[in-house]
DNA sequence: GAAGGCTATTGATAAAAATCAAAAAATCAG
DNA sequence: CTGATTTTTTGATTTTTATCAATAGCCTTC
């Protein structure tokens, strides 16, 4: 439970009280490696906090899977788009190592940001971390080349090619596993 | 005014004394088209609702630039990156059509936030929902063909192609304007 | 209405990356 | 440990798209 506590006062000094009824509502999860957390067309309705872990968020284009995101300890994770809108999720987040989670439901959520308002102001500056984090994603894959996004990759997030696949880190920097086998040939 | 109050009922059921709030930091702003309303390098400390006009936010690569966005009347609009962090941009906005907009300092909207949290629940909402079509817009641009991605922009968003130009929409959906250009002339 | 400056189209070529195919290496199960 | 399966690498070819270059269209503005 240490681990989130830490997260959390790193965004905003919040009081006490109001850390604890988020503590309160939260559930403790472990996802087996290779399971998933959410599928593709199921809603999803927890926002999971990895205390330790490390997961693949993807979807479907024709029988491949296309990966959207890698979440590691330390991180939120959940199917956003369906977790705010309560609508079938079109991503699926699998476990790539064993998951210790600590999960709130959407509805004790939203319960609770109606009776504290500290804890709503919490969430919102979780959620512009995350909106700003994702235009940066956005503009870095718009005007980089293949070698250039993995480079990057190497420099700020190292532990994404240990644990991943080829195919995974491929699909993710938007090339064929072929043409980033060839990249990390060349360096 | 009217039309940023609509869009503000529409997000959530918001009491008339926290609206009035809102709307007394509110100020009005022309910007004629061509101009900028926030240049790279600047902190951008407004976040501003178009009530009619069309923006483009841009950056620089080499000497060209790249679409990053275009903005259209109703929708809210700033360097989002900078304004949640109020560090500098690396993105500018142009007004491509004279633009009349409604402008808030983050000073100001923080300072609502502390005193009124039916404000900041409204925010948040708002911010979902940039998210999730940051998120959408990240997945579209990532599986599609480029032919794909102007059809289905010509189905979404045909406005954008009618206000501008080939050379600007092309960056946007990742491609050279002359391979625009082609598409355009083979549909 | 002609000159100049943008914007868009078209053509030829080059570069980047995808695809198809096979071999090599690593991982896993019994 | 060994055979089987999966993952990764390597090679040959094709496709896609970018780049370079020239032409055509179209607004301005004098």
């Amino acid at each position: 439970m240490e681990a989130i506590l830490n997260i959390l006062q790193k965004f905003s000094n919040i009081p006490q009280e109001s850390v604890e009824r988020f503590v309160g509502k939260l559930q403790e999860t472990n996802i087996p490696k290779g399971e998933t957390l959410i599928r593709e067309r199921e809603v999803c309705n927890q926002l999971s906090f990895i205390n330790k872990g490390f997961v693949r968020s993807f979807y479907f284009k024709d029988k491949k899977d296309i990966t959207i995101s890698f979440s590691m300890t330390g991180e939120f994770i959940a199917s956003m788009a369906s977790f705010i809108s309560q609508k079938p999720s079109y991503e699926t987040i699998e476990a790539l190592e064993h998951c210790h989670l600590y999960q709130i439901s959407h509805q004790d959520l939203m319960d609770l940001f109606g009776k504290d308002s500290h804890l709503e102001h919490l969430y919102r500056l979780i959620l512009e971390q995350y909106y700003v984090s994702l235009e940066e994603h956005l503009i870095f894959s718009k005007f980089k080349t293949a070698k250039e996004r993995y480079l990057e990759l190497i420099e700020t997030k190292p532990y994404i090619i240990q644990k991943a696949s080829v195919g995974q880190v491929a699909s993710y920097l938007d090339m064929s596993l072929e043409t980033l086998s060839r990249i990390r040939a060349s360096i």
